[in-house]
DNA sequence: CGAACATCGAACCGAGCGGTTCCATCTGAG
DNA sequence: CTCAGATGGAACCGCTCGGTTCGATGTTCG
């Protein structure tokens, strides 16, 4: 990352680690809240490095949001896979990662969900979109093998309860959300199990 | 609103007026995603006038977030107090009002934490926190008459659901999330009468 | 060595931003 | 009628933005 002057250290490597940097930058400062030149000052890295590699300003946001959603589902998987089989244990689990992140010094919310805000047009709403598909992908995993009904709906449940406990860590500075949405979760999967199928009443 | 040439209406409907259409404007094009220029034109209102009235940008996006933040509560009581005295009727109201509100096809979102996320410094993070707060508070309430020991605990889990709902909801584009909450809520509700009061297990 | 390549640093561009000022216009109160 | 006040319209200011270009510097490979 040093890169003297006229360095071919490998322009994958470069991108590799303005990425990195900018992931940082842009998470914190928000997307409109650093420009592409402080951006490239702090980096260490010219804006014309910059736009060979991603183009535009966009382009790099983009790449960002996809590396970080690759991210995030890895250390979710991570997580729940290091928790055994039970899928009592995998929730809860999910939501343990969950508090670990939210009790980050430098944490500001979801950078992906923030993103989709902020920038209401351009790439990240889709970005946001596909990660929540994924996200809700692992939670009804983890439903269905629990043996409930209607696991589809269950993993919306938690899905809601997990970006509210996000939302409330970071708006509201409320440190327990996370543990509190874990509990309950953890109530509706075995609400949902001792009941068998709630026929759904509007 | 016509306001000919000089008229002088009335400085103070003037500013309602003003303050009116900018939250429409501002909700749909995000903070950053509309000038004061493009504000005024579009509002049919010189920026000498909304630069008297509201001193800068920012002054008139913190009238329009705490309008809009009174506007909910009012709202949401409304809301409350017409579903009788039952907190489980009132519990389902809430979220019923949810359900409506991601209906409107102008749907965004909710527009005062969206504006916080938007605009990192500045006073819509305290207005946010703020309005979490009083929503909190409502919550709180219907669970204490609902008779638990750990209302504030529930009140939380409520709101995380409320919240967690209305992201999804906006940028999930999912369509049921307000009703699964309330289904969530409901059960939590249920299930926090039978079980006496679950001493904290982290 | 020499050609190709990657990089930095800096200058530059047009556009849009938030904000200020001036003035002609119209209204309502005295 | 007259005058103070509120307004619209337009020009203007300094600044920052995303993006482009150019030359100098250094590395790698044939």
């Amino acid at each position: 990352m040093p890169v003297a002057k006229g360095a071919t250290l490998d322009p994958a490597q470069t991108r590799a680690s303005i990425l990195r940097a900018a992931t940082g930058l842009l998470y914190q400062r928000g997307l409109d809240g650093i420009g592409v030149a402080e951006l490239c000052a702090t980096m260490g890295v010219s804006k014309e490095t910059l736009y060979r590699h991603f183009g535009s300003k966009e382009g790099l946001v983009r790449a960002v949001l996809e590396a970080r959603s690759q991210r995030i589902m890895a250390w979710v998987l991570k997580a729940v896979t290091a928790a055994g089989d039970e899928p009592y244990a995998q929730l809860a689990a999910v939501f343990d990662a969950l508090a670990q992140w939210h009790e980050e010094p430098t944490f500001r919310g979801c950078g992906i969900l923030n993103a989709a805000t902020q920038q209401h047009e351009g790439p990240a709403r889709l970005v946001a979109h596909h990660h929540l598909d994924r996200q809700l992908d692992v939670l009804t995993d983890i439903a269905r093998r629990a043996g409930v009904s209607n696991a589809t709906h269950l993993a919306k449940q938690f899905l809601a309860l997990r970006v509210g406990a996000t939302v409330l860590a970071d708006h509201h500075a409320d440190t327990e959300a996370a543990l509190l949405a874990k509990q309950a979760a953890l109530a509706l999967l075995r609400s949902a199990i001792t009941t068998p199928a709630p026929a759904p009443r509007p």
